[in-house]
DNA sequence: GCAAATTGCGCG
DNA sequence: AAAGCGCGCAATTTGC
């Protein structure tokens, strides 16, 4: 069938039947274009009907059409009607060509577990993602027609929809009446091929315009490293995390207790108030509290009182102060990681599988959500319920000090260099020149001074800020003089030509407009963020490149080694997390330990890694990580480490 | 009545 | 002159 839809003219086949199916298996393999098209559509396996997500999950849905298109015809085929020997044609298909989709992590994890096909594929979202990142002026529909029609804004979908990117570049709106077929329905009509067909075309298109762009912009690098992540990243989803169900449920109850013991004398001193509301607790606080403190009190940016923890922290405490601060202390785990984590619990696994994205951050880092796996909280008894399977452990190894290493890499500044050289902690060094006393005498206690100090002035705080940020973060009191006095340590006595290179990363960002992570990704900073964020972007945005270099370069040797039951579970920043077979702890630790020296060397040839990261494992991510219990994994032998490479792209 | 904005807080 | 950054989620309030 010929098909015109706007700008786009193409043929699409639908291949529901052997003959049609193997014609096209024939014409596509002999094809020469370098790259096809790709897209898929799902539908809920029916037990699943009721959820309205079930369409997204590999394990509760099928794949219903598979589209592909050579640059001239989209190929339809049917996985209904899909004859057994054309299925393994078109498999083989799938895993030796390149291929584009939009989302591409979409069809990587249902092509993964439902074909068992390893796609070699790029993704038109994360080069809309860097594109947009790069540019002047956000792309906005400037019609009111546009306006109203929010499917076209950037609003939608974080702003990088098919449908949003095909008006950016074609001005062309594509009806969405499609977008919620039912793919379940024996028989499709013409118009859901049409547009099934239509999205694979999309892709294509979009993919080689955007790609020039991304290499004009010289992004085409960390382009090449995200592509690689949509692996890694894929793996995580598909994996899930192991998850004790029961005790969860029983902590959920004692959450519960301890947040209405707390809300019960909160009643005493603010009676009928809701304590989730700032607006009642401001009413009840102005008429009931002495005046003097009402006078004080600190207020947000738009004017309002403050009620968060670090105001009341700043208070002269008091048992009503303490209560709320109690109060919401429980109510925040029961709210966010009570009954709605447990909602999460796959139907079919038990296991907990989030989403994560690669592309949403401005500064590279991963984000994550439903549920959001790199917020779970520290304290208490929740990582305890994050488990290995049984006869399994988990190995966990975390970047020592990553940004201060990647600041001293950026800067080249020659002390902060020279400490890791030396093997030293910089957070106790900093302490050590601050409080002018040895390094060796400066206790665990101190170094909490340090991190402040450190992680507060890398990145442009003042010396007022520092000290309040050091006493609400790290319960480390300081003087007004101290505060100022370790401000100018940091900057004029020992890291001067770190201050440096920040001012010359603020006059470049300033002159050019948007600044670079080290690998390259851009990131547009207006005047007035410049101070902060062209010293934060590179920073902590090398960072996530150090990681996920590291996780690809993990991903690749557990590839080369066939050790398929090794498998990555969560990573959260600076710290990776993986699930093995009890008895291949040191084997999976050192494999992580080596792929992590090996990334940071990625990013930075010649970087000093020793002391670079530590594994260490147990039975849940509490154990593993706990002092007391943990077990560390031996350094890696050499020969486990095989050769970094990410594949060229294919454009 | 629903969506966006605001506030607060968990993590790095 | 002064300036930490980066996320997601839940509850409430505000705006249309």
């Amino acid at each position: 069938m010929q098909a015109s839809i706007g700008p786009f003219t193409f043929s699409y086949k639908y291949c529901k039947d052997h003959l049609t199916q193997s014609l096209a298996l024939e014409k596509l393999t002999s094809s020469s274009t370098s790259i096809l098209g790709l897209d898929i559509e799902t539908s809920k396996l029916p037990e699943f009907k009721e959820n309205p997500k079930a369409g997204l999950d590999p394990r509760l849905s099928k794949i219903r059409l598979v589209q592909i298109y050579d640059g001239t015809t989209v190929y339809i085929f049917d996985m209904f009607r899909i004859s057994a020997p054309n299925l393994v044609i078109l498999s083989t298909l799938l895993a030796n060509r390149p291929f584009i989709a939009h989302n591409a992590c979409f069809e990587i994890k249902h092509l993964k577990l439902l074909l068992k096909v390893q796609l070699n594929i790029e993704c038109s979202l994360l080069l809309g993602m860097l594109v947009d990142r790069a540019e002047k002026s956000p792309f906005e529909p400037e019609s009111d027609e546009a306006e109203e029609d929010l499917h076209y804004s950037y609003k939608v979908s974080r702003g990088y929809s098919l449908q949003a990117l095909t008006y950016k570049y074609f001005n062309f709106k594509i009806d969405k009446a499609m977008q919620v077929s039912d793919w379940s329905e024996e028989n499709l009509s013409e118009q859901q091929l049409a547009y099934a067909a239509l999205d694979a075309v999309l892709t294509f298109e979009l993919g080689k315009r955007m790609y020039k762009q991304v290499s004009q912009y010289r992004m085409a690098r960390v382009y090449k490293l995200l592509r690689s992540m949509q692996h890694v990243i894929t793996d995580m989803e598909l994996n899930g995390f192991g998850f004790d169900k029961d005790t969860h449920a029983e902590l959920c109850i004692e959450w519960l207790g301890k947040m209405q013991g707390a809300h019960a004398t909160c009643e005493k001193h603010f009676p009928g108030v809701n304590l989730n509301s700032t607006k009642q607790l401001s009413v009840h606080v102005e008429k009931a509290f002495p005046a003097k403190l009402v006078k004080a009190w600190p207020c947000t940016e738009t004017g309002c009182r403050s009620f968060s923890k670090n105001t009341l922290l700043g208070l002269p405490k008091s048992e009503a102060i303490d209560s709320l601060l109690d109060y919401r202390h429980w109510a925040k785990l029961v709210s966010t990681y009570g009954e709605a984590l447990a909602a999460k619990i796959h139907p079919i696994t038990g296991r907990i599988h989030g989403d994560f994205f690669l592309g949403e951050t401005r500064t590279g880092r991963l984000s994550a959500r439903n549920p959001n796996l790199q917020n779970m909280p520290r304290g208490g008894e929740m990582r305890k319920l994050f488990t290995a399977s049984e006869e399994y452990s988990l190995v966990v190894a975390d970047f020592s000090q990553i940004e201060m290493r990647v600041a001293a890499e950026v800067s080249r500044d020659p002390t902060m260099l020279k400490a890791f050289k030396d093997g030293l902690d910089l957070h106790k060094y900093i302490v050590m020149a601050v409080a002018k006393k040895p390094y060796k005498s400066v206790t665990d206690d101190e170094r909490q001074l340090g991190k402040a100090v450190n992680f507060g002035l890398l990145f442009g705080m003042g010396a007022k800020k520092l000290q309040l940020y050091a006493k609400l973060n790290y319960g480390v009191t300081m003087s007004p003089e101290q505060a100022e006095e370790a401000w100018s340590v940091f900057h004029k006595v020992m890291y001067p030509t770190y201050s440096a290179w920040c001012t010359s990363q603020r006059e470049n960002a300033t002159k050019l407009g948007y600044t670079r992570t080290p690998m390259g990704k851009m990131r547009r900073v207006l005047e007035d963020e410049v101070y902060t964020k062209a010293v934060n972007t590179p920073v902590q945005g090398g960072a996530a490149e150090v990681a996920y270099c590291s996780l690809v370069n993990l991903r690749n040797s557990l590839l080369h080694l066939e050790m398929t039951n090794i498998v990555i579970v969560n990573m959260v920043h600076d710290e990776i997390i993986l699930e093995c077979p009890q008895g291949l702890e040191d084997v999976a630790g050192g494999l992580l330990i080596s792929s992590m020296t090996k990334g940071m060397l990625d990013v930075f040839p010649g970087a000093e890694v020793t002391g670079l990261a530590e594994a260490s494992y147990g039975t849940t991510w509490f154990n593993a990580k706990d002092k007391k219990s943990r077990k560390l994994c031996q350094s890696p032998s050499s020969a486990v480490l095989t050769p970094v490479r990410l594949e060229e792209s294919l454009f």
